[in-house]
DNA sequence: TGCGCAATCATTGTATACAATTCATCTGGA
DNA sequence: TCCAGATGAATTGTATACAATGATTGCGCA
């Protein structure tokens, strides 16, 4: 029941020991949905679900809090972060600024290996989707991403992908507003055909395009933030009195 | 001689608490060369110093690893990060898909308080060449770059950047091959012209062409890393023989 | 004299104990 | 009945103690 073996290739240690260990679990259940946003993640009760002590526990989760997921609020413990509407427009704003550029770069660098491990890649994205697994198939798609840009073979580059892709999977849990992953099956068949063209032109306009069509799925419009208005939602405006 | 207080923005307190000043600290003396890449960081050293258990350094440790400023080695300790060549190319390849469109956003939305302020830069800038303040000068220099990117207003993004500029101090520290530190001025000079006029086209032009001269002064050609060598370096490539 | 091995030392990794803060609940008063 | 304040439990922050790993040095042997 341990789906770590399936997924090689992951965020780049940038620790080791025991607590990498936790931060892949956390990871992983985070990306497929598990997890959701605001999620209290209490240390002893992680230490308790691991084996470990709160110390190691703790460096796992200021190591998920550097990558974006996981907010640590001093004094009160860590959650499952909750990206807000701006910084969802952010992460996509830099994603269109590195993806399409990388997918150009990873065009160029695409050999025969690269190739057939993408398309095993999206038969694995198909086959989840086709179980309705749909928590695996949304690590997956991300996960499509990343391997783009670890054949574009820029580690720096890459790095920063991986974290605005792991920012995503929260932005998509918290402001999908369809069902419909289709657009993701196709978008990523056209990219992969584009590679296997080496058409560099065209697997940089794909992915910008498959950028756009992603934010085109959510709903990021302003929910009207004011909590002092929920008096007035409940009462109007006029009467701003008791509530009894 | 607490410099601190002079640099208001720096790196986002992803952690609060003791150890934030802690990675201010070293921060700053890496940015300013004062601690040389490779330079070991021992844990009961740093504790003494500054007077706080090595829980608190090690946390602080872990963050300026993430920040790519520090490498930690499991079971060895943590040392100043020494990015290789290769690591060297990627971030100027990085910032120069980044720095260019931020400077373009940062136009748009630059205020007179922004221009005041970036003005104020420059002046500390020339006023710490002028005292010949090597350090001060070439970190007051990095954070022109990440003062632009707060402007243009996307964290996120700018968050990449400081990322990319602490490392781009590192490898300035490794690979720079000239004095003159003329350019940096001049260029940074016509860019806050540009920003005046609200010229975004010719912003995001000399913001990349910024870029390409830094990594111009920069030797990154292969240096043949074969450690091997040391010996015909000192005797020559003829008597690899005895050393006394 | 040079090399290999082993013991010792220093340093880091982990666990646990204690202190500080926050949150919830309960009581007393108006 | 409602609010204010205090008290208690629960959780996090920090310090310290112990375990494990790696580096160094000294000894013995060829």
């Amino acid at each position: 029941m341990n789906h770590l073996s399936e997924s090689p290739l992951f965020i780049q240690p940038t620790i080791t020991g025991p607590s990498a260990a936790i931060v892949a679990r956390l990871s992983q259940a985070i990306h497929e949905h598990r997890l959701a946003p605001g999620t209290k993640l209490g240390e002893d009760e992680l230490s308790d679900v691991f084996d470990v002590s709160r110390t190691v526990v703790r460096s796992a989760l200021q190591a998920l809090s550097h990558d974006g997921l996981v907010e640590l609020k001093r004094n009160r413990g860590a959650f499952v972060a909750k990206p807000t509407i701006r910084e969802a427009r952010e992460v996509f704003e830099a994603r269109a600024l590195l993806e399409p550029r990388t997918a150009r770069s990873a065009t160029e660098r695409m050999t025969r290996a690269h190739l057939d491990r993408l398309h095993a890649h999206i038969e694995a994205e198909h086959d989840a989707m086709a179980r309705a697994e749909h928590g695996k198939a949304l690590r997956l798609s991300g996960q499509f991403h990343i391997e783009i840009s670890h054949i574009a073979d820029q580690a720096t580059i890459a790095g920063f992908i991986e974290r605005l892709v792991a920012r995503s999977s929260l932005i998509i849990a918290l402001y999908w507003q369809r069902q419909s992953a289709m657009c993701e099956k196709h978008a990523h068949h056209a990219l992969l055909d584009a590679f296997a063209r080496g058409d560099a032109d065209d697997a940089e306009e794909l992915m910008k395009n498959h950028l756009v069509d992603i934010v085109t799925t959510l709903d990021l419009r302003d929910p009207a933030p004011r909590e002092i208005s929920l008096g007035e939602i409940l009462l109007g405006p006029s009467s701003p009195g008791g509530q009894g």
